[in-house]
DNA sequence: TTGAAAGCGCTAACAC
DNA sequence: GTGTTAGCGCTTTCAA
């Protein structure tokens, strides 16, 4: 590939110095009209586009921002990235979209390259495992934590009440007269699964009701997990099962639906964590969290450009306040 | 946020050459154990990251390319980005991710971004809009063009064979004896919907079948989609229909299953174009064609890779055989 | 309104 | 082994 056209080659083809073609490109100054339409056809003439790079260097103001989260296919993700580029679009910011694939040694990796890069800020959901180092970022580069909240990190966070809505979802599954509950763990070590099962722990246990009393489910794979789904279908010691994560939800409903085609009808009473796809999917009005993305990307978004636009304004520590929706897939207990 | 440290910084409180410290960062020689010893000390000290833009800058070596996708949030690009993002990570190299949502200027503005910021290559899923601009771009910077065929322009391609994959499945079910067809029509433009249509088309034309003998659906919006799939699904005219694209066969899917869940038993027979995912979720064996998105992949990473490396080497042309699996859910016509 | 020159942070050729 | 120096492509004073 042939070397593209710099500066200097408009220069010198439009008899300038380069400080013009440089007053041209930027608008930062009137020329005469006449030294302007030169310069115009140089840059026709060579098919010339400035170099960002350099111009990045020397003026400090990249534009760029890097984006780790743990799985791009994970369709909560994939929305939120689809919704925030557009926003960051507008604002002429490009991502670097990395994938950590929850591996901490990998998120380690990337953060790296994402400084050398001098990134303006780094959007991350992070594996937990790299909660120091994000501390010690932080302090010089902008920092976002997206999903989930990390305790002692003074930085841009946003995050949902998920504690709070676990608790109030389990009391509401407990209402209805379950008291042999499956309860499916999210992803290990994220702090989002963390406070869902406590929220889910601590209400059993306000209830009297142990560990004894509730089956764990910890399978991260997929096939197992849809596995033991089928099981608990099938089954009738546990009568309502709680999935605190859409993308389990997702393959919950999918294992239920090939049952019922199939013409088994499960008593099993469920709900979950699920973004509106789920909602939609399901046959039966479900109950549960809503998690729209639509919600998240935006104020996601707002917290980015804010950064970006004023490095030095106040640290935004965002809890998003998930709503609770009652369907019909909780039954009543017996029934 | 205060400014990071430089080469300068680590230079004289190590009290050497920026040269030297250049060359220990680089391991590009060998240096005496004492000088290296400071050298390491006082990058801990300033916590000194190198600035990669700088290195580019001087070296023409950026490692980011730029990807546009036309939806990420369509599973099929989100799964292909996330195969390759992972053999581009071990190379080291950086993935400025673009949507252009199927929009022509915002491909076009991207397009320019891209080169601004001299990405090594541009992967794209072109819109079809700016084909003259691609086949510009492509004889300067290495342009790779993805899933949609661009006749005429000397770039690396990999696609698939549509017009003969969809050739054969509609020949399979006109061989069911199927005469009342609908063919839902996948997005507008798009090299892919084109070549598959024309398979589609020109075998029902064989078959002395014209366009009164099939029902277009050329509806792109989801609601308004899923709503003629419901029809689809409830009236006995037409027989079966044929789904050229996984996103909108997963709709149609969804669809069905809502309609089997309340009870309705539809007997049209269907068959599309679906990823491993929708081979999953149909309860029924799946007549159709199967895109393998790890396979799609592999393929483009390794077009990828070979060009960034070998910048000037033969040109790649790559169709892909998609394979056509035969299930159940084409059954034969009037049982 | 324009040009000369310094310099952003780094690499690489050349010298010692 | 290490330092000096030029320069990657651009922006930005400072002069004129």
């Amino acid at each position: 590939m042939k070397n593209k056209a710099t500066i200097k080659d408009i220069a010198k083809y439009a008899d300038v110095s380069i400080a013009t073609v440089s007053r041209y490109i930027n608008q930062s100054r009137q020329l005469n009209p006449d030294t302007a339409q030169r310069i115009k056809a140089a840059i026709e003439h060579f098919n010339y586009i400035p170099n960002d790079n350099a111009r990045a260097l020397r003026s400090k103001n990249e534009r760029i921002i890097g984006i780790i989260f743990p799985d791009i296919s994970n369709a909560f993700f994939a929305n939120i990235f689809k919704s925030i580029e557009e926003l960051l679009f507008e604002q002429k910011i490009f991502v670097l979209l990395c994938n950590s694939n929850e591996d901490g040694e990998k998120e380690k990796e990337y953060l790296y390259r994402l400084l050398q890069k001098r990134v303006d800020a780094i959007v991350i959901a992070p594996t937990g495992a790299n909660h120091e180092l994000l501390k010690e970022i932080s302090r010089t580069t902008p920092v976002i934590i997206f999903d989930r909240k990390q305790e002692e990190i003074a930085a841009d966070q946003l995050y949902a009440n998920d504690y709070t809505a676990c608790s109030q979802l389990t009391e509401h599954i407990l209402s209805r007269g379950h008291h042999q509950i499956a309860y499916v763990s999210g992803t290990a070590n994220s702090s989002v699964s963390k406070y869902r099962y406590e929220g889910f722990q601590q209400t059993m246990a306000k209830h009297g009701l142990t560990s004894e009393h509730y089956y764990l489910i910890t399978t991260q794979d997929e096939a197992a997990c849809r596995q033991e789904f089928h099981h608990l279908l099938m089954q009738n010691q546990i009568s309502a099962a709680l999935i605190p994560s859409p993308k389990k939800l997702n393959w919950f409903l999918m294992e239920r639906n090939q049952l019922f085609l199939k013409g088994y009808r499960s008593a099993l009473s469920f709900a979950g964590f699920a973004t509106p796809a789920e909602f939609d999917i399901s046959e039966i009005p479900l109950t549960g969290v809503l998690q729209r993305e639509d919600i998240y990307a935006t104020k996601l978004a707002k917290i980015i450009i804010n950064r970006l636009n004023k490095p030095n304004s106040k640290i935004k520590d965002v809890e998003l306040k998930l709503s609770f929706h009652k369907g019909n897939s909780i039954g009543k207990y017996g029934i």
